[in-house]
DNA sequence: GTCTATATTTGGATAGAC
DNA sequence: GTCTATCCAAATATAGAC
């Protein structure tokens, strides 16, 4: 029994560590760039030796993957859906918004996830599968607000990731494309749905984007 | 006489090989990412000693840079603009084709051009002049079909790069997002011009989306 | 578990002969 | 202009002492 507890400990000390050393690898991803991570840097952070990471990870590749993981799962915790509403509209513009915010707030994780931007890596099934589980929730979510085609998921992901992709290209730190979501939720929810609802939609929606705003200077 | 000649052939020799230097980092990078291109593989290539590249470019970055230039001067060379209409329909779809294509075909050109994946590297004040140039060209073609909202503008490039980063990032190689392009534009061209002309046009588009290829298999 | 020491590789870049 | 030789730095990874 004291010998299972001691075992238990000695585990989560282990745990503990590990997760330290894939805070400070992350912390200089932010700051130095996903590429220029190194081992030493990474152990000078957590106050080792480089060769000690070894007693915790097998290569670099297994400390990109515990970051991989990581990522994936923060996408999982913050995930918006105790806030939808059964509304297209609102609960698709909700889902972008988090997205677009995901991506932008953190370029290097965004790098991890969803670009191939370091040579050689790729995820393990056990953290990828954290990933497929974020699109499958996703979908579910589309789905039950009425949008279940393949075609106009893909559509719904290619237009959030266009978002986020020149948001963090264009205008890092700033809001440029975030202050375009609710427009662009507006254009793909009423292509979606339909809008023969109303009788004259496209005046209010068209004048948001062609004639509000037309003195902003953009970034 | 004879010595301009002279040094005319001598300047047109070393314009040469510089082509030739900076068409080899192109296609290692093709071959095996853009951060894995070395000094000593690119001479290798063009038959040099990596020390020999220096009497051509003054640091790697230097190349870099003359890749970058190539590249948007490429999507110069390239442009449809000949093909233009005045109909938005036609030639908002036109565009983005060309653009989602000429993305999705060289994931290299994408990277160096649109990504910020090489650390430390910016190009020079010539180098991105050739893309801005490219952007405003692209902003008088949406203006000539009536789209002037710097809003407008930023959705466009957000549709148009989120189709290529779908496609490069979930379907290299493939074609799952291409075929999207068409129906993406109608929802955008269609939101922007407004429907009100047409008195149920939504039928049409939104079958095209939600209705029709349901059977079909995405990858 | 952590260290020191080191192997090994690979880069970019420079010096100087020819 | 191109070469050989070399420098220097940085990185991953291993061996073995403590």
């Amino acid at each position: 029994m004291i010998e299972t507890a001691n075992r238990d400990r000695r585990a989560e000390r282990r745990e503990a560590t590990k997760a330290e050393i894939v805070d400070a690898a992350w912390a200089l991803a932010r700051a130095e760039g996903l590429a220029a991570v190194s081992l030493r840097d990474i152990a000078k952070a957590v106050g080792m030796q480089a060769p000690s990471l070894y007693g915790y990870f097998g290569s670099k590749h297994e400390i990109y993957d515990a970051m991989f993981a990581m990522g994936a799962q923060q996408f999982v915790d913050a995930e918006p859906w105790d806030e939808m509403t059964g509304d297209a509209l609102h609960d698709v513009r909700c889902i972008v918004h988090y997205v677009v915010r995901f991506c932008s707030e953190d370029i290097a994780r965004y790098q991890l996830l969803f670009q191939r931007t370091i040579p050689g890596f790729e995820p393990s099934a056990a953290s990828f599968a954290i990933s497929e589980g974020n699109l499958a929730r996703l979908g579910e979510q589309l789905a039950r607000v009425g949008i279940t085609d393949p075609r106009a998921i893909d559509l719904f992901t290619a237009l959030s990731a266009g978002l986020a992709n020149q948001q963090i290209s264009n205008d890092p730190g700033g809001d440029r494309w975030i202050r375009l979501i609710d427009d662009a939720v507006a254009m793909y929810v009423q292509y979606m749905t339909g809008v023969g609802e109303d009788p004259q939609p496209t005046d209010r929606s068209t004048d948001q984007l062609t004639d509000q705003r037309t003195g902003g200077a953009p970034r």
